[in-house]
DNA sequence: ATTTGTGCAAATCGTTTGCATCTGA
DNA sequence: TCAGATGCAAACGATTTGCACAAAT
């Protein structure tokens, strides 16, 4: 966390423990907010929403490519992908594997590439 | 539009025709009721917003999968991704073409696929 | 005649901001 | 010491809602 030029402060401290200790997770801002409550630590949700993002900045977390109000927050900011449930709109991990994507075109000029994101929605099977 | 079983209103025959007389689009609900404004017709936001709700339950938008407050809709619903300047906030498409996903997994039992959303995030390239 | 849609304004919800106060280096 | 963080409450912007009125079948 020095390392990325972030004060380890007692809120960031704790906020980043409480993502990044319990394995990989999709998190909004309100709920990190109550799980912080809810393990005794004080934090305000504008300290949240700032730790959010800076975290975001400097590539602790990924933003999740999903419509919708609320922004949700990735802890695995490794190359993965997500099943979406249409109906219960909810995101899933695909699990690591051989999902590769094929013939991407070139970026436009000056231009690279940051990361792909593929989301596959899903809706219940229609019968027929 | 009567054979999605949504009643043709003077309103949504209107916003359909700003919609889809102009080739592929990314819209926000703003930016149709302010088009609306400009082409003389009268229509309140209210109803844009319902508008283009109905209009992508019935498949004829696509909501962009992007984070962010706004929501964006696509009037090109068919198999085609999308490259998202992360310096501009801007969707640009993928030209239709080869890009292709290989060996998704299974979706879960009773689900199918509804479809698969692509975003190639592009970043200035960082000088070296 | 009945059902469905529309407009308006107020209400809601997630997120951001301004500013005074604290805190880590 | 003091630049950078935090907390609080107010401000904001996008979207939704409630309800009286209008329009489509």
């Amino acid at each position: 966390m020095r390392a990325s030029g972030l004060r380890p402060t007692r809120q960031r401290v704790a906020l980043a423990s409480l993502l990044f200790g319990h394995g990989d997770r999709h998190i909004s801002a309100e709920e990190l907010h109550e799980e912080a409550a809810a393990a005794g630590v004080r934090v305000s949700l504008a300290t949240v929403y700032n730790a959010l993002h800076q975290f975001t900045e400097v590539g602790m977390l990924r933003i999740l490519p999903i419509e919708g109000a609320k922004t949700y927050f990735d802890t695995n900011t490794s190359d993965h992908h997500h099943f979406f449930l249409e109906d219960e709109n909810r995101l899933v991990d695909i699990p690591e594997g051989p999902v590769t994507v094929a013939n991407l075109p070139e970026p436009p000029e000056g231009m690279e590439v940051a990361h792909v994101d593929i989301v596959v929605r899903l809706r219940p099977r229609r019968p027929r």
